[in-house]
Parts: structure tokens; C-alpha cells; sequence
DNA sequence: TTCTAGGCGGTTTTT
DNA sequence: CCGCCTAGAA
């Protein structure tokens, strides 16, 4: 036990072996805070005699729990029989699945994904008659997910509802409620309202705090209110809460966030014993400071000039592509080199449509890599539409699901209607990938797909993935509660990919050898959509954004950015993101410079299977970058 | 009822 | 460029 305790700083060790109460870590990035969670857990279960089911570790993101889940299991803890282990989502599920019935919710309801709430929204807004082209349903959408995580009811909505427009959102609101009900459904929103209005009966709480007496919480930067509340419920009263977070890195306000509930945490448990972390172990010096030059330009919040353990280390690469392509050739092979030397690479984007490029690249070159969030694998048509059979069966009545079995064509519905019909219930228990089978024979659903399409054909592999996902669980309710709540880890490129291709985002709390941070221009990174409204808040937090990214990496960091890129289908030349000009200048080195000389020579061969039109567009990019070349002495003086 | 062309609008980020 | 939706043909 000794020897675990040296893995530890000295703060660190006095936040690990702190007893009971509430616990703050306010800490810089890459400063322990994950490993004292870890740890902490790992002593309070070996060290303290606490059992590991009355442990309950939260975290925001998927992947972050994931990476916890991971990282307690190193330390020879058995991840799997702690309390819980998982996303804010996944918790509140398992708790209305079992308690629901206390706040209206059946126990076998079905937990809708942002394209059933668009669905659901999309079907109220007709039968109101409004007209989607002036009043988008996602609009309304994020509205009432904005309240919703706010904590805010429709009855209180009501009473505040002053103008036409607040009204008519109250409206809509209760409608789309009306229909999440009839379907037995909850949306992601619900799944934490209710679980907050499941933990205010006393009687439910007490018997919860009873099991789960530890609470530790990731990333708490990044609670909303609603979240907030489920930690502070949970935590009950014997507070044996720990929440670590750094407000620098809060970037979810987007959903509702708000780092204030650091301060907040504070307020409500005002005995709280406060720890910070003043050591950085992950990056060089030149990294950190990197960093710290662009995020000492934000001033809603504090910013940490962290200090590292390791040397200064290389100066940190800054290259400038002429356009998406160039920028993807020349990182690929930076770190396709590094990858074979050092190990894990990650390119790094604000937008998932950038990895586009990246992905062509990679394939072209057939390196494998990995690809992290964009379209959700449950997300595409093809899984959703064999999802919606499955959940037809699950509950006959389910209407989305219905309407878009109806979609794929009456006879198929009808033929399905008929083979369900002779189905006993016990039959429906059957194993979720058998049943699935099934259905697939029985509709002729490969029908609509021709193997030799190329498109088609990556479906129908994405069907037999789903199939043998599926027939992993033990009924189609657990496959389905899965099927929204997770994300699948679908096959990749090659599985022994060292290079990951990622958002930002989906990057927090990761660390990686060589870090690419990519497409580093003004409207892209600072988002245009950031910049709309002159907030000063919003560039603030893509600027913390920016900051998270450049703080993943441990040795190596390239920060790119394109003269000239595909937007819409259509060119556009950029200018270098705010962000570059914050970086102090002696810590940049320029490289590729010989880039203009490799894309000439490298042409054809990256045309291999390009039609003529495309072939005559690049021309066209190339001229434009000839004549974007006077901008270079301006982009020099970066 | 089913299929397809083309008009239209839209892009942040995640559960 | 890409996916969604609708109008009109098969
Ligand atoms: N005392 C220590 N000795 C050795 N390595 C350490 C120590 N503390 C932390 N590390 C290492 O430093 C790296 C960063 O730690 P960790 O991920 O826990 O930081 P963090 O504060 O959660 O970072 P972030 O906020 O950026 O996610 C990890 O690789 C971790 O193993």
C-alpha cells in the first residue's frame, strides 16, 4: 500500500487519503486529477475497507468513463464491481429503470436519441400545423433541452411565459412531452430530470445513499444545473463527495454547463477541504506554455501557469498548408513517422466534417487509424431502421419507430406486423441479434442494397456488426438502453491503428505522445458561429477549447492551419486562427516548408480515382494558392 | 405504393 | 458537398 502511495505527489497523496466529507480538487491539466480519482477509489476500497459497490464514479463523456474505468483497473481494482462507473446518461438510466414507476416512468421505457426527440418534434410541429420551414424543429428542441438541463418545469416555464414566442414554446413543449409519454419514452434531457425528481422523494434517496456512499465526480467543470443537483442528491447527507475540475477546461456550456458549480460546490458544502495540484506530469514546458500563452487571454475565469516535471522538450511545430489537402498529406506523414518511434498519435479538429480529408489521406496510404464520434454508429439509417423493429417488438405501440418501419415500404410493415403477431412473449426474449436475424429474412431487408455499390456494401457490414453486437445481450430492453446510451467502438480501418482522429471534444481528458491540432483558422477554430454573436463568453470557451487540445499532448505538438479550404463544396481562403498570434513566438518553429515542392511531384498519384471534374477543381485550388501568395509576407510576420 | 430526380437548406461541440 | 424532403413518374 506504501509503494501505491508513491505513484503520488504530495498533494495528490492528501487528496487520495482524505477521509470523509466533501473533497474539491481545482487543478491545472495534466496535473493528476483523473489519477487521484483513480487512486482515491482504488484506497478507499483497499486501504479503508469500503465495499467497491458503494463507490459511484461519474463521469460526463463515454469515452472519459471508458478511460476511468481503464485506468482503476491498472491499478488492480476490478472495475466492473464498483458501484457504478459511467456517463451522468447511463446512471440516471439504470436508475429509472428500476425506481422509475415513483415518477411515472414504466420500467421497460425506451430512452429516445436526438434523432427520435427530432422525430417526436418534427411530428408535434405538424399536427400543430406549424410550418418546419419557418419554425425549425431543432430550434424548439434546444430551447427546451436548455431548460430542461436548467432544471426548469413546464408549469414554471408557463407562468414565466410572457411574450408570444415563450408561449408558443410551452406549447410545444407539452405536446412533445404528451408524445414522449405515449411512446413510453424518455429523452436524454428526461433521463436526468427525472432521475432528480426521483431523488427528492426521501425514501428513495435514503435507500440510494445507503448503497452508494462514495461519490466521485470527473470533470465538474462541466455539470450543468440539472447534473449538479443529481451529485448533490446522491451525495446525501453524508457528503462523501469528491469533484475535481478545472475551469480552464470547461467546454460543454454549449449543453447547459456551467464552471460556476465549482464555486457552487463550495457554497453547498462550505466545510469542503479544497486540494490543488500545482504539478503538471504530462507535457514539456513548451507545451504547457503554449498553452498558458493563448489561455492567459481569457478573463472570466482563472488561468494557471502550470509548471511541469519534465523538461522544456521540443519547440512546438507550427505548419501552414495551402489547403485541407496539403495539410492532411503533411500531417499524416508526420505522424505516421512519429507513430512508428513513439506511439500514440492524435489529430485533433473542431468540427467532424474536417476528418474527411484526414480519412482520405489515411486510406490512400492505407495506414490504419482510428476514427472517434462522428456519425454515431446507432445513428446510421440502416441500424436505425433495424433498431426500429426491435423496438416495434419491445412495445408495439411505439409510434416513431412505427412510422419509420412504414417508410421502408407498407408490404415489409405489414409482413412484420403479421410475423410479430405470432411471436409469444416468450420468443421476444430471445436473444436481441437471433431476433434481428429474423426480422432481416423475414422483410427481405437486404434487398434494398446491391453488394457491388460501394455504399451498399459498407451497410450491409455495418448490419452484420450490429448483428453481432446484439446478439451480445440477453434481451433486446438491455440492447436497446445500450444502443442509445453508448458508443459502439465499431470496427476501425485496422485495429492496431496508433493514429486517432478526433474532435476536441471527444479528446478531453486524453493524453497522447504527438498531438496534431488542426485547420487552426479564423470561422473554423474560432468556430464563425462562436464570433456571430460578439460574446465575449464564446470565444472564451474556444479559446478553453483550444487550450484543452494543445494540453493533450505529452511530447510532441504541430499546430496547422490551411490557406485555402472546402467549405460547402465551395473554396474559400482563410486567414490564421487569433489563436496562433497568442502563442508567444519563440516557442513556434516553422516546418514543411518544402510543401509547395512535394504537392507538385505528389499530384497524380494522390488523383489515382479522381473523375475528370475533380481533377479540373484542384487545378483551380492550385491557382488560387498562386494567387494567394502575397499573403505570405503578412502570414510571415505570425 | 415505390422509386428517383432535383430543389433546398445547413454545419460546432455530446448524451 | 451532403442529406432531407417533396413532387411527379413508373
Ligand atoms: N505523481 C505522479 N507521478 C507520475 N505520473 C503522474 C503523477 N501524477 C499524474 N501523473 C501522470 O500525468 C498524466 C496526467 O494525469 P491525469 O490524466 O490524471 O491528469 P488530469 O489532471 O486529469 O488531466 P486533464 O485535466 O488534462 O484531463 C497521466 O499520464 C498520469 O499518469
Amino acid at each position: 500500500m506504501d509503494d501505491f502511495l508513491k505513484g503520488l505527489n504530495e498533494e495528490q497523496r492528501e487528496a487520495v487519503t482524505y477521509g470523509k466529507g466533501p473533497l474539491l480538487i481545482l487543478a491545472g491539466a495534466g496535473s493528476g486529477k483523473t489519477r487521484v480519482l483513480t487512486y482515491r477509489t482504488t484506497y478507499l476500497i483497499k486501504k479503508m475497507g469500503i465495499g467497491p459497490e458503494k463507490v459511484a464514479l461519474l463521469t460526463f463523456t463515454n469515452k472519459a468513463a471508458e478511460e476511468m474505468r481503464q485506468r482503476v483497473k491498472n491499478l488492480g481494482g476490478e472495475a466492473g464491481s464498483l458501484g457504478f462507473a459511467g456517463t451522468f446518461h447511463t446512471f440516471c438510466a439504470k436508475l429509472l429503470r428500476e425506481y422509475g414507476q415513483n415518477v411515472a416512468v414504466m420500467p421497460n421505457y425506451v430512452i429516445f436519441d436526438s434523432d427520435d426527440s427530432e422525430a417526436v418534434m418534427k411530428k408535434v410541429l405538424k399536427e400543430m400545423g406549424i410550418d418546419p420551414k419557418e419554425s425549425k424543429p431543432g430550434m424548439f428542441l434546444a430551447v427546451i433541452s436548455r431548460m430542461k438541463n436548467d432544471l426548469v418545469s413546464v408549469t414554471e416555464a408557463e407562468t414565466k411565459a410572457s411574450d408570444y414566442f415563450r408561449r408558443l414554446v410551452v406549447k410545444i413543449w407539452k405536446a412533445y412531452q404528451d408524445k414522449l409519454k405515449k411512446n413510453n419514452a424518455v429523452d436524454f434531457d428526461d433521463l436526468v430530470v427525472k432521475a432528480v425528481e426521483l431523488l427528492k422523494i426521501n425514501r428513495i434517496r435514503e435507500e440510494i445513499n445507503e448503497k452508494l456512499e462514495w461519490i466521485l465526480v470527473d470533470e465538474y467543470q462541466d455539470t450543468n444545473r440539472a447534473q449538479f443537483e443529481i451529485t448533490r442528491l446522491l451525495a446525501g447527507k453524508k457528503q462523501n463527495i469528491t469533484a475535481v475540475g478545472d475551469a480552464a477546461q470547461a467546454i460543454y456550456s454549449f449543453r447547459g454547463a456551467d464552471y460556476r458549480n465549482l464555486v457552487l460546490f463550495k457554497t453547498e458544502y462550505p466545510k469542503a477541504a479544497m486540494v490543488n495540484l500545482p504539478m503538471n506530469y504530462r507535457s514539456t514546458q513548451n507545451i504547457l506554455d503554449t498553452a498558458y500563452g493563448v489561455i492567459s487571454h481569457n478573463t472570466t475565469h482563472p488561468t494557471l501557469h502550470l509548471e511541469t516535471v519534465e523538461g522544456s522538450g521540443e519547440m512546438v511545430n507550427f505548419f501552414e498548408a495551402g489547403d485541407e489537402r496539403d495539410e492532411a498529406k503533411y500531417i499524416v506523414e508526420q505522424g505516421r513517422k512519429t507513430a512508428e518511434e513513439d506511439g500514440a498519435v492524435a489529430i485533433l479538429y473542431r468540427t467532424n466534417a474536417q476528418s474527411r480529408a484526414f480519412e482520405d489521406e489515411l486510406m490512400r496510404r492505407d495506414i490504419p487509424y482510428k476514427l472517434v464520434g462522428g456519425l454515431r454508429f446507432y445513428n446510421r439509417a440502416e441500424i436505425k431502421d433495424l433498431v426500429a423493429y426491435l423496438r416495434v417488438l419491445n412495445n408495439p405501440k411505439e409510434e416513431i419507430s412505427r412510422i419509420r418501419i412504414e417508410k421502408l415500404g407498407k408490404r415489409r410493415a405489414e409482413v412484420f406486423d403479421k410475423w410479430l403477431e405470432q411471436k409469444t412473449d416468450d420468443e421476444k426474449q430471445e436473444n436481441p441479434g437471433r431476433l434481428l436475424e429474423e426480422i432481416i429474412n423475414v422483410v427481405g431487408f437486404l434487398e434494398r442494397f446491391d453488394e457491388r455499390d460501394e455504399d451498399d456494401a459498407a451497410r450491409i457490414e455495418n448490419i452484420n456488426e450490429l448483428l453481432a453486437v446484439a446478439s451480445d445481450y440477453k434481451s433486446v430492453e438491455k440492447f436497446l438502453e445500450s444502443a442509445a446510451l453508448s458508443e459502439s467502438e465499431i470496427k476501425q480501418h485496422k485495429s492496431n491503428a496508433k493514429i486517432t482522429l478526433m474532435t476536441v471534444h471527444a479528446a478531453k481528458g486524453l493524453e497522447f505522445e504527438n498531438v496534431f491540432v488542426v485547420g487552426l483558422e479564423e470561422g473554423l477554430f474560432p468556430h464563425s458561429r462562436s464570433m456571430l454573436s460578439g460574446e465575449k463568453e464564446e470565444i472564451e470557451e474556444e479559446r478553453r477549447l483550444i487550450y484543452v487540445a494543445m494540453t493533450r499532448a505529452k511530447r510532441r505538438l504541430t499546430l496547422s492551419w490551411a490557406r485555402n479550404r472546402l467549405v460547402f463544396g465551395g473554396r474559400h481562403s482563410s486567414i490564421p486562427s487569433r489563436f496562433l498570434s497568442e502563442v508567444p513566438e519563440r516557442l513556434l518553429k516553422k516546418v514543411g516548408g518544402v510543401q509547395e515542392v512535394e504537392r507538385k511531384m505528389s499530384k497524380p498519384l494522390a488523383e489515382i480515382d479522381e473523375f475528370g471534374e475533380k481533377k479540373r477543381i484542384i487545378v483551380q485550388d492550385w491557382e488560387i494558392a498562386e494567387a494567394t501568395k502575397d499573403d505570405f509576407a503578412e502570414i510571415d510576420n505570425w
